[in-house]
DNA sequence: ATGGTTGGCTACCAA
C-alpha cells in the first residue's frame, strides 16, 4: 500500500491556504505538516482542510510567531507537544498515525533559525537554536517498541556540503556553520535516524529546499540549502519509493521561501 | 562587505 507525508515551511497558513490547497489537490499526500503557521489555535483554517479529506488535525500554534501542525487523512492519536529549551515556543508537534497495521510515531519540527550572528556569547538566538539541537539528541527512532518513527521539519540546518550552493562561503553563516552540522549530524547518529532524502539523492548532488527571498532573481541565482528534512527509523527506510521535492512551488503565486518536501512509501 | 525581501502585528521583530 502507497503512503506518503511531505512537510513545509509555510510561512503563515492563513495567508497562504490558496497554495496549499493547490499542493494538497494535485499531490494528495496522506499527511501534511506544517511549520511555520504563525497563527492561534482557534484560527487555524481546519475547515477548508478538512473539506479535502485531512480529517485529522492538530495544531500547536502561537500568536504571530512559529506554530506546527499536522493535517492528516489517516486517524492520529496519541498526540503531544515538547516544549524544547522550556520558553513557550510552538516548536513541536508529535502524533501516532496509523497504516496498513504499522502504528508510526511522527514528529513535526521547527527549529529556531538562529539569528545572524553564529556566536553565542553575543547572538542569544544562537544560543538557543544550539540548545534546541542539543535537547533533540535524546530524542530516539527505536523509543517505543513495535512503533516505527518519521521525523519531519524545518531544521534549519543544512549539514552536508552538497546541500547549501556553496559549502566554502556559507561556513560562518548560521544554517551552515559547523557547530550547527555536526551538531545535527549527532543528532541523526544518537537517535539512529535515517536521512529519507539523502537516501534517495547521493551526497555528491546538490539538493535545496529554501531559496530567499532576498535574492533578486531566486531561479536564476538559486542559491539555495537544504534546511527541511524528512528522516525515519530503520525499518522504513527499506519502504522508501522516493522523494519529491517541489521545486515549481517556489514559483507559485505569493510564495513561502521553503518549497515542499513529500516522502513516497510502500507499506 | 553589504543589503537585499517577507509576514505579523504594532509602530519593530523574526526570519
Amino acid at each position: 500500500m502507497k503512503f506518503s507525508i511531505a512537510t513545509w515551511n509555510i510561512n503563515s497558513v492563513r495567508l497562504r491556504m490558496p497554495i496549499v490547497e493547490q499542493f494538497l489537490v494535485r499531490y494528495q499526500p496522506d499527511i501534511i505538516c506544517l511549520q511555520e503557521t504563525k497563527c492561534q489555535n482557534d484560527l487555524f483554517p481546519s475547515k477548508p482542510l478538512r473539506a479535502l479529506g485531512y480529517e485529522h488535525i492538530i495544531v500547536h500554534g502561537q500568536k504571530g510567531y512559529h506554530g506546527v501542525a499536522i493535517a492528516s487523512r489517516l486517524p492520529l492519536s496519541e498526540d503531544h507537544r515538547q516544549d524544547y529549551c522550556g520558553v513557550g515556543d510552538a516548536r513541536h508537534i508529535s502524533a501516532i498515525v496509523q497504516h496498513n497495521g504499522r502504528r508510526i510515531r511522527l514528529h513535526n519540527f521547527y527549529v529556531p533559525a538562529g539569528g545572524d550572528e553564529p556566536d553565542r556569547s553575543i547572538n542569544p538566538k544562537f544560543g538557543h537554536k544550539l540548545d534546541f539541537v542539543e535537547e533533540m539528541k535524546a530524542l530516539h527512532a527505536e523509543r517505543e517498541p513495535g512503533v516505527s518513527s518519521i521525523l519531519v521539519g524545518d531544521l534549519n540546518i543544512a549539514p552536508l556540503e552538497n546541500d547549501v550552493w556553496s559549502h566554502k562561503q556559507l561556513l560562518k553563516i548560521v544554517s551552515h556553520t559547523p557547530v550547527e552540522t555536526e551538531g545535527l549530524l549527532e543528532v541523526m547518529k544518537r537517535g539512529a535516524w535515517l536521512d529519507l532524502m539523502r537516501q534517495n539523492v547521493p551526497e555528491s548532488e546538490k539538493i535545496y529546499t529554501w531559496w530567499s527571498y532576498r535574492a533578486k532573481d531566486w531561479a536564476a541565482a538559486d542559491r539555495g540549502r537544504r534546511l527541511d528534512h524528512i528522516w525515519s527509523s530503520a525499518d522504513l527506510g527499506l519502504h522508501l519509493e522516493g522523494i519529491d521535492i517541489l521545486k515549481e512551488a517556489r514559483g507559485w503565486t505569493q510564495p513561502s521561501d521553503h518549497v515542499p518536501v513529500t516522502a513516497r512509501f510502500s507499506l
